[in-house]
DNA sequence: TATATTATTGTAATCATTACATTTTATGAA
DNA sequence: TTCATAAAATGTAATGATTACAATAATATA
């Protein structure tokens, strides 16, 4: 049940700008983690006006209002997701992209976290993806 | 069984200079996941030459033998720790505070991440920690 | 329309990290 | 021990992501 950029804006209370619009249905549409850097490049295109600190405040605001998340990355940029669907996700080391994966379910024992209000759980499996295990194998 | 830092550079086949048995040390002894300027500021007063780019330097090199775990935080710098025990992370929204918790134990369908290579996992578990907890009943 | 508020922009500052050239220290052979 | 080589540590400057801030543009409201 996608919802409308539109009523997400109403329902948050923010004006739904041409500007957010189009940022939130880039991450909507490119489900790669694409860094600042990438979301401005791809988007000035058409947004002649469009300035790096806009998509910085625009990022912000949204996760504020958590419709996105920062993924904080090995490298020294970081990296946003729309918020919609739980899920985990898989980094390779050897190309570095960063895989969605269906949600890792989570046991740990809750008496040895009491007092702790846990909200929140960021899981990431870390190994070598498809794509390079198929090229490592072609090399031996 | 600790093993003594000598050993350990000799197995990885490093050399054990002062600077990076204290560097190595200091971690084993602050489990607090520092920053490069935390680590810095605090073993300068014995290491009066220590330079950043130093520390920076013998983290690189334990990070690529393993010794040493980088965190990327919210936060625009990173973190550091002792790669020893296994353990899972809980990082309170409230102070920032990121805490060892023991290791979170995952379940996933193997099926659907067929030619994934796994091997390694991160778990962080978000919310606020017991001293936050306190302080928002007495305010409440 | 006029005014106030919000959104966007551009520039400059900040700050972690890295590059690189230099100096210092350790190592090993003569 | 002395010299030569390699490794480690250092200092400075560059890079590049992010933020601060002031100015402009757009939008909403009276």
């Amino acid at each position: 049940m996608k919802q409308d950029f539109q009523e997400i804006c109403k329902k948050l209370n923010i004006s739904p700008s041409i500007t957010r619009k189009q940022i939130y249905n880039y991450l909507d549409s490119h489900r790669t983690h694409p860094t600042v850097d990438e979301i401005y490049h791809d988007l000035v295109v058409d947004l002649h006006t469009l300035s790096k600190t806009t998509v910085y405040n625009v990022l912000k605001l949204f996760i504020r209002h958590n419709l996105v998340n920062v993924i904080n990355t090995t490298e020294n940029e970081k990296r946003y997701e729309i918020n919609d669907m739980k899920h985990s996700h898989f980094l390779c080391k050897v190309c570095n992209k960063l895989y969605d994966i269906p949600q890792v379910t989570l046991s740990y024992d809750k008496s040895k976290l009491s007092g702790f209000s846990i909200e929140d759980e960021q899981v990431t499996l870390i190994g070598i993806c498809p794509n390079c295990m198929r090229k490592q194998k072609k090399i031996n």
